[in-house]
DNA sequence: GAGTCTATATTTAGTTG
DNA sequence: TCAACTAAATATAGACT
């Protein structure tokens, strides 16, 4: 909707909701009527207003009859089966957005874990770093090193001796520090500039951001282990 | 519809038809869901598909039952009267298009008129123009004429003396052509660019553009004079 | 109120994986 | 066939008449 984005919400000022209901009843026969032309099907619209003791029918008094007629043939058992109801509806348009949510956040925290590997390969160490967080930058790590191997190998026909890199334990690395070569394998000159922000993670763990915003963590928890400190990585690094 | 303007005509195309289904019928029934939240009205939407049993309806069975119970409720007679059916719907789509085509085309002949005015002021003549041409361009500029004289009044506080353009007759201009002055009040020292295009009307007066285009002409005439040449001036400048 | 206009929001045809 | 994406087409909220 336009100009502004509304929210769906029952409109209170009268005139307004009268001006709304005009338009859409519109807009809502025109797609009707435009599903039925494309697609072949028989279809109706009935809606209600206040104050009209006429319901408006999409496509016509003749076509509604028809359509419910063949409604009725179904029997009540079968009805309820298949059918989109408006919870399923919404149901179904909830799961849709949680799922982005969730591809989002996943997105989020792999960009956070970048830094926290830059920050910790320009020489600030890993103390403040929760286990949940280690173990997530781990994860990251050991994916950047796969990707390294695979460019590696693709790259065995030439002379340069590199490979031994990939070969490396990640603990190692992350416990003794990288050397400068190593360094310039994962292009740390070329990304520092990315390391203007630096966050608490354990505040971010907490973030009220992610509260109450209707999102069921539980229904979404993939169990992972025993700690339930491990959520996010079993969640988004599984 | 995006890519591609697609016309409003049964799809062949099984698998395509398929799935414009599908996105149009989500489509439907969210447009259903939105308008009964906004506005607080009971309605249905009930569709049925090929090679589906039951038909997919909005919001739930107990709704469209309820809703359907009201509707039963409404007496035949009346159901027919003041119902949007689908004929009337398709007539008053078809009456908005034609109102914007009417709109556009006088739209059109004005800008031809005025090119031809400026055509006239610029020394060629007007003997190629009939006599709808003429009636219409004297109409033209009348118009124009009624505005310089607005501006003249509202510039009266100023002591040139340039009043006596605006009343001078409109056909004894077009006879005798007009002197430098007038020319330059009519601002066609600024405007002598606009004169590119050149079209011979008579031509124009039977574009073919404007047949097949299920565009009812003689609805549209309004009865101006006997001489049914003077279609065009009566109908856009009545 | 009822239309008209227009800047945005939403829908969706066609495309791609 | 399906889902995801994207560019274009449509729908429409708010402003204006």
């Amino acid at each position: 909707m336009p100009r502004k984005k509304m929210k769906l919400a029952f409109i209170t000022s009268d005139s307004e909701r009268k001006a709304t209901l005009k338009k859409r009843k519109k807009g809502l026969m025109k797609k009707a009527s435009e599903l039925s032309t494309l697609c072949g099907i028989d279809a109706c619209v009935i809606i209600h207003s206040p104050n009209e003791s006429q319901p408006e029918v999409w496509p016509n008094n003749l076509g509604v009859q028809r359509v419910l007629a063949k409604f009725k043939r179904i029997p009540e058992m079968e009805q309820s089966k298949k059918m989109m109801t408006q919870e399923s509806f919404i149901r179904q348009r909830i799961a849709k957005a949680n799922e982005q949510l969730k591809k989002q956040l996943k997105n989020n925290r792999e960009k956070e874990m970048t830094e926290v590997m830059y920050q910790c390969l320009s020489g600030r160490g890993l103390q403040n770093l929760s286990m949940v967080d280690q173990y997530d930058l781990n994860w990251l790590i050991d994916q950047n090193l796969k990707e390294i191997g695979k460019k590696i190998e693709s790259l065995k026909k030439t002379p340069q001796r590199v490979a031994p890199v990939a070969l490396m334990n990640t603990k190692e690395m992350l416990g003794n520090g990288m050397h400068r070569e190593e360094e310039k394998l994962l292009g740390v000159d070329l990304a520092m500039d990315a390391m203007k922000r630096s966050h608490g993670f354990n505040e971010w763990m907490n973030n009220p951001l992610y509260e109450n915003m209707g999102f069921d963590w539980d229904k979404m928890m993939v169990p992972f282990g025993d700690n339930h400190n491990l959520m996010w990585s079993s969640f988004f690094f599984p």
